[in-house]
Parts: C-alpha cells; sequence; structure tokens
DNA sequence: TTGTGTTTTATTGCCTCC
DNA sequence: GGAGGCAATAAAACACAA
C-alpha cells in the first residue's frame, strides 16, 4: 500500500496544486460520464483514456467516477429491492437472482455467487457482439437509439439493469402501469426478436403475474393506454402548472400501433420513481434548451408552488422516463441511479447537488460542446444515431462532439434583461406547446430548475430548435 | 443566516483475477 | 505482484427549513 499511498500522495500534490478541495465534475462532465456510463460501466482502459482526455479529468477520476457509480447503482438498487422487499419477497428473490447478470454492475468479486457472469464480461461480449447475432445488435442498436434516441438510458442487456431494476420493482406505485406496459412491450419486442436479458426476462413474467394480481384487486380493467390501474382522472384544466400538460399534451403519442398517452398525474400522490439528480438535471437540461426562458419563467413562478407540484412534475418527468414512454419520449435520460426512491427520500424528488451548484471559475466546461452534445436537442442526437453510428462509442463520442460544435454555434448566456425577457416569453410559450407528441423534455421543467446555474449552463437552445420547437407548436 | 441532511468526490484498504 | 474493483470513510458542496 505504499506504493499506492505515493502514488496518492504524488496525485494529491498534483491536484492539490490546482485546487485542494475536490472538485465537482461539471454537467458536461457528468453528462458525459453517464452516457458512457450507461452505455459502458466498465469501461476499458482506453475508453477511460479517451473519455479522461475529452473531458479533461485525470483516468483516476475518470476510474473513481466509475467506480462510485456503480456502487450508486448497487446502493440504490438494493435500498429499492429493501423498500420493496416487504410488499413483495418475490421481487426480492427474482431480483436477488437477477442481479448475477448486470444487477450488480459492478460484478463485485467479493460476491462468488454473483461471478457465473461477470459484467465485465456481459460488457466485452456485448462490445466484442458476442452473445449476439448480427441481427440482434441491430435490433438492440434499434430498439436502444429508437426507443429514446439521444436518451441516456438504454436497453441493453445489463447496462441498464440498474434502472430497469428499480423501474420493474415498484410494484406498489402507480408507475407499474408504465412498468406493466414497458413489460408488454418487452413481449413485443421478444416477437421482434429482441430478448430481454436476464433480469429483464425472469422480472417481467414475475411482474406481470404481480401486476395481474394488482388489477384482479381493484377488479376493474386495467387500461393499457389509460389512466392508473383502473383509477380515471378529471382532466388537468389546460393552465394548471402554468403548463399545457393536459390540453394537446392528453393527445396520445403513436408510435406504429403503439398509442402512448402521458398519464393524468392528477391523483397521483407521491410515490416517486427514482430519478438521480443527474436525470432531474438532464431533465431540466433538456426543458431549459427547448426553452431556456421556459425554464426561468417557470421557476420564479413555481417557487410558490410548493412540493406538491414539484412531486406533480417529478412524477411527469420520471413517468416519462418510464421505459414504456421512451418509445414515445425520445428523452435523453440516463439509467443512472436514484436520488430519490425510498419513504425517506420521496419528498426530496428535488433538484439537489449538482444542478444547483455553482461552477466555480476554476471548474471550466470541458467541452462545451461535449456538454452541448448531451444537452442536444433529441432531434440532433437522433440524426445523429440513425444517420450513422460509429463503430465505438469513443468515435460516436466524439463525432457528436464535433457535431454538437456546430450545433450550438449560436448558443450565447442569457444576461439578467434576457432571463426577465425570457420569464415572460415562458409565460407566453408555455401553453403552446405540445407537450404530448413531444418529449418531456418539452415539458415544464421542476422548480429550482437550473437555480442560480441557469446563466452559467451553455444553452443548446438554439435558433434550429426554437424553430423545431415552434413548429411543433404549430 | 444558520443548522441539518443529502449527495458527490476523493482516499484508502482489502479482495480477486490474471 | 499488478491491475481492477468494491467497500468504508471523510470531507466538500449543496438544498432546504427554521
Amino acid at each position: 500500500m505504499e506504493e499506492s499511498n505515493e502514488l496518492h500522495s504524488e496525485e494529491n500534490k498534483n491536484s492539490q496544486d490546482n485546487n485542494k478541495k475536490r472538485k465537482l465534475k461539471t454537467p458536461a462532465q457528468l453528462m458525459a460520464l453517464e452516457k458512457f456510463y450507461n452505455e459502458h460501466k466498465y469501461p476499458t482502459e482506453e475508453m477511460k483514456s479517451q473519455l479522461a482526455e475529452q473531458l479533461r479529468l485525470s483516468e483516476k477520476q475518470i476510474s473513481g467516477w466509475f467506480c462510485h457509480r456503480r456502487l450508486k447503482d448497487k446502493r440504490l438498487s438494493r435500498d429499492e429491492t429493501q423498500a420493496n422487499g416487504r410488499q413483495d419477497r418475490s421481487s426480492v428473490v427474482i431480483q436477488d437472482r437477477a442481479s448475477g447478470l448486470g444487477q450488480d454492475s459492478c460484478g463485485s468479486t467479493k460476491h462468488g455467487e454473483h461471478r457465473f457472469v461477470d459484467p465485465r464480461e456481459v460488457e466485452s461480449r456485448r462490445l466484442s457482439g458476442h452473445d449476439f447475432t448480427a441481427a440482434d445488435i441491430t435490433r438492440e442498436y434499434r430498439s436502444h437509439y429508437t426507443e429514446r434516441i439521444g436518451d441516456m438510458d438504454n436497453t441493453s442487456s445489463e447496462s441498464s439493469s440498474s434502472l430497469q431494476d428499480r423501474l420493474l420493482t415498484r410494484k406498489e406505485d402507480p408507475y407499474d402501469v408504465e412498468t406493466s406496459r414497458y413489460l408488454t412491450h418487452t413481449k413485443g419486442m421478444e416477437n421482434m426478436g429482441y430478448k430481454p436479458s436476464g433480469f429483464l426476462k425472469v422480472k417481467g413474467e414475475a411482474e406481470n403475474a404481480a401486476i395481474t394480481a394488482v388489477k384482479r384487486q381493484l377488479g376493474r380493467q386495467y387500461w393499457e393506454d389509460g389512466p392508473l390501474l383502473g383509477v380515471e382522472f378529471d382532466l388537468l384544466p389546460p393552465g394548471a402548472f402554468e403548463s399545457p400538460i393536459i390540453g394537446s399534451g392528453h393527445e396520445p403519442s403513436t408510435i406504429g400501433n403503439t398509442v402512448l398517452r402521458s398519464p393524468d398525474i392528477s391523483g397521483v400522490k407521491g410515490q416517486l420513481s427514482p430519478s438521480t439528480r443527474y436525470e432531474v438535471y438532464n431533465s431540466r437540461l433538456n426543458s431549459q434548451q427547448e426553452n431556456p426562458s421556459i425554464m426561468h419563467g417557470f421557476d420564479l413562478q413555481e417557487k410558490k408552488s410548493g412540493k406538491q407540484l414539484r412531486q406533480k412534475l417529478t412524477y411527469l418527468n420520471d413517468t416519462n422516463s418510464s421505459p414504456g414512454k421512451n418509445f414515445s419520449l425520445d428523452i435523453y435520460k440516463p439509467s443512472g441511479g436514484i436520488s430519490a426512491y425510498n419513504s425517506n427520500k420521496k419528498d426530496r424528488m428535488r433538484t439537489k447537488g449538482n444542478y444547483g451548484r455553482k461552477f466555480t471559475s476554476e471548474q471550466t466546461e470541458p467541452c462545451s460542446d461535449e456538454y452541448d452534445k448531451f444537452m442536444s436537442p433529441k432531434i440532433v442526437q437522433r440524426n445523429e444515431y440513425l444517420k450513422s453510428r460509429p463503430s465505438s462509442s469513443m468515435e460516436k463520442f466524439d463525432g457528436e462532439c464535433k457535431a454538437m460544435k456546430d450545433y450550438h454555434k449560436p448558443l450565447r448566456r442569457m444576461n439578467s434583461t434576457d432571463e426577465m425577457a425570457g420569464t415572460k416569453q415562458a409565460r407566453v410559450n408555455f401553453p403552446q406547446r405540445d407537450y404530448g407528441t413531444n418529449s418531456f423534455a418539452q415539458m415544464p421543467p421542476r422548480k429550482n430548475q437550473i437555480k442560480g446555474t441557469a446563466m452559467e449552463m451553455p444553452s443548446s437552445f438554439s435558433e434550429d430548435e426554437t424553430a423545431e420547437t415552434n413548429s411543433s407548436v404549430d
């Protein structure tokens, strides 16, 4: 350990030269990391190196971040499991079994029983294409990128297990509608050749049974595309939440033969779905980029709204991040961990941490285009992905980075005057937006959306997107 | 403004695999 | 033995309530 200590001390010296205190990752870095994490929970050294270079972080930091990220996933999954354990022990069993496939993304070598499938092996296999036919890969990519183009979540067999787990183990919450929807869809995907691996497969089957049981208990017909478990809700007034959540937003989104509706959140209390700060942040950024002014306007008015609204919005957001919704809401959503996942944290489903953090002058955006890339409108990402998928993630990484450079050139920060203007603008724009047919990125951001940091974050809002947004409204 | 609680980041030690 | 990873821990950064 002496060596490592020396190394640490050396690094400490170096780092301390720069800053004695720990540095927070910038949003760009976080997004990049999250995105990469969702694709590669166990990045190779080369990947780490490139990532570090691109994000201007040390490889050690990268490694550390990934490690902590995996731990976070694991911890959250565990907590989630415990939370659900009382209500559905079978779920725990299933989950534990499934964890060997990916739930334990860290593939802890300490847990020998999980070693039979090393996540790294899965990862490498995924990378190398083993275990998948070319068609499977194609399908995976297709489902991956069409389900949520530009979305950080992933449906790949293992890398999203954590999120899937969290999403799929929530029996007690209304979210299960989405879950069942997702499972239903998963079935469909099986028919299409998509085979959920490991956890998804096992979990899905069991979950269906549980959902069926719930349906029976309710004694009412379960709506595949309707309100939650036989509960009908009154439509929200168009002005609710200062956003047209209802209105056009209730127009079902149609993808293929699947009709997806934005779930009615009225009357749905609490039971927030998992959401990482990053997710929140991401969703905020999505909202912001869609129309930065909206954020500010909303933020200003929302401060008085309190938790209730936050929860609703959170649910909205989370609902949209549910797998089932991903088919229509191609939102950049990571499969990241949860910041609020248990009873203790339900009320904490608000933005915290990084998203409100201010970046010091020392904390420069390592790759503003990188940042923009991940902030990029879904359309751009869709085009990116559909156009051509780079042979490697890093290539894609680079490509996107460059692409976004051009895309967000016209961006500039708003000054306080702009902000005020934006606030006004927001009030005008809000009711016009079609949340039903667009991603929830266009939904009203939550309270505290980019509080304080809003001005510091490079906006990806561009004229093109303005046009796009407006056109969608029209 | 301050105290408290949470999250993130960094560090360290140990373990397992190669 | 080195590399990579996990777990525990401390501390910083932050949000929020009083």
